[in-house]
DNA sequence: CTGAAAGCGCTAACAT
DNA sequence: ATGTTAGCGCTTTCAG
């Protein structure tokens, strides 16, 4: 197919690899009639080339087709340019767009993103186990994920930056929101509206998970009722897994509740949201004349659903936690050992208003 | 904080890479006493190494902590193991769903999986431009992404196999359903339930994204017509740009359509489905009573919005793209120059019922 | 069954 | 400003 006049290196290739382009230093260096070193240097502009060399070196590549071979650099320099992802595929909207702000980020700056996905306890055991991002990134960025001290113990031992999204990782950056006040943004628009019998669908906060979000939005929407002189109720609050069908079954023991239902629901996920909207549909009541529901999270078809929620902007906060860990790479060679800060970027939330909060049944 | 008794290594670390693992083949061999050949093989499980000398080994490497380093064999084997993805970015839900079951497949076999988004048309661009895939990746997997020769001559370039999902790419091995079967069966049912005033809500058949998707779905949806003798008309079509805002804007003006609006409308992805629905909704119509809407996807929220639909297998069609690239890796070396069969394989699509369609208004 | 040695393609001293 | 050379850590002939 593809005729290639005469084969640029002097051995048998090997079975196959990085392609047809089988051009290497050397060849480069015979071409432009300098030495290898030099070619290196002014491949990556680096000082101590003269102009004219420069072009001819950069003639003699494009001519070639050449490509700095990734492994071989990556061998001697000790640096990988590929950044590990690990996300636990709980909540595939999140997930999405947390990877599409930081790939954006990542691949600006040259660097590669290799994704791994724990989506069962199985393949978290292993991966842990394992450690298949060993010798293979530069940094680790943890989405969504809680790990204990055993886990971080086991990334921190890699070598490289960590830093963790949505999730607090005790001891390790962190990118996120504040969740406490997010739900009480969310709980307290409930109350401006005349609401006083209000529920919550949440995570379940003693679950083998060990999701500290739940927790906190629980705590959220608690403050927010006490500040309001509202005694919250324990059968209030109900387990909705994060998922849809988790919020629609959670609804629907809400709306059975003995001693009457709430007029209005906080749901700590726009997922679960949706699911409580279709509760609500197939009880035959409507949303916001019978009960009202505020969801969290902005999610990318909230707004079909005309939900009213409390906006986190999750690329950013991706891409927030690229940035620091290329930020932390750069500085790893100026700085003293440990140049982390363990610190936390707390990202803004808003309240966006639709169409499922009303004011309560008269 | 880890205090580390000896350093594994004689030299000073490069500053920092692959973590503190820093003991290398050269240590482990010291450690058990043997050559670092004899290691190597051992490791790999090969041949001709005595079970005594391997246990030696193993329990050495395990002491050191010890890796293979993926830079160095892969070095000198010319293979790197992994598999480039690379997407649009079109309709999130499907690229994640996708994601995951490419990676299972490919974790399973030892395989990374490096990331690349191209989320608009600069991305897009100075991918082909650049090819960052170039030496980096085993083989590539194209998820939705309708390319032209010239793009794929690019990747072809790379001298890896390639398959692509969902997007037919001639020349390219292919995982995905019958396009225009699927339509063909949502409209169908549509028609078994007595409609004749059809609609189909698609993509832009002469658009710049060149997508075929949306060609072939509206073939299948005028083809059940004509089966049915009901002659198509151009103005039920329309384009929902693949968007649940783009399906309610279309649905919009469907139903102000002069001469009547459609009694039911085939919506060629779940997500447009979902903003047909909102349409609705604002209009004060009701579903199935007034207007029946089939999706096509089998969307995850499609079952919380009651959406009748054309169920297809996202992450199987990944899956099954990866283990085909992983065949023709590993039946590489056995067969000759081009072993690859550009064919293409089909999945199942079957019809979900659920609650968004019903018989026509009297 | 095991070891010695030659690189894989590149970068980083160390010359010049 | 440019060239030489010694490896990075591993696999793989080729000899034992």
């Amino acid at each position: 197919m593809h005729a290639v006049p005469s084969f640029p290196s002097r051995r048998s290739a090997p079975a196959r690899s990085g392609g047809l382009s089988r051009a290497s230093i050397v060849d480069v260096a015979a071409r432009a009639g300098v030495s290898v070193a030099t070619v290196s240097r002014a491949l990556r502009d680096m000082p101590n080339v003269s102009p004219a060399t420069r072009d001819r070196v950069l003639a003699a590549a494009e001519e070639l087709d050449y490509t700095v071979s990734p492994l071989a650099s990556g061998l001697v320099t000790g640096r990988i340019n590929a950044i590990g992802v690990v996300l636990p595929y709980a909540g595939r909207w999140f997930f999405a767009e947390a990877l599409r702000g930081i790939e954006e980020v990542l691949r600006g700056q040259g660097y590669d993103l290799i994704l791994h996905v724990l989506a069962d306890d199985d393949r978290r055991a292993q991966f842990f186990q394992t450690l298949p991002l060993r010798r293979r990134v530069d940094g680790v960025i943890i989405v969504a994920l809680p790990l204990d001290s055993r886990e971080i113990g086991a990334l921190r031992s890699l070598g490289v930056p960590l830093t963790g999204v949505a999730e607090p990782l005790t001891g390790v950056h962190g990118e996120r929101v504040d969740n406490v006040g997010a739900a009480r943004l969310a709980v307290q628009h409930l109350i401006n509206l005349g609401h006083r019998r209000i529920g919550c669908i949440g995570g379940d906060l003693n679950g083998p998970e060990r999701f500290s979000v739940p927790g906190w939005r629980t705590q959220g929407y608690r403050e927010a009722l006490t500040l309001a002189g509202i005694e919250p109720r324990s059968g209030w609050e109900r387990d909705g897994r994060f998922t849809a069908d988790g919020g629609e079954l959670a609804m629907t023991a809400l709306l059975s509740q003995p001693g009457g239902a709430p007029t209005a629901v906080f749901c700590q996920s726009d997922e679960m949201a949706f699911g409580a909207l279709r509760a609500l549909r197939h009880s035959g009541l409507r949303c916001p004349d019978d009960v009202s529901i505020v969801g969290l999270d902005d999610h990318e078809l909230a707004h079909t659903f005309d939900l009213t929620t409390v906006a986190q902007p999750v690329a950013a906060q991706g891409a927030a936690a690229a940035r620091w860990l290329l930020h932390q790479l750069a500085g790893a060679s100026t700085e003293g050992p440990e140049p982390v800060g363990a610190d936390v970027n707390f990202h803004e939330v808003r309240l966006v208003l639709r169409r499922t909060t009303g004011r309560p049944p008269a």
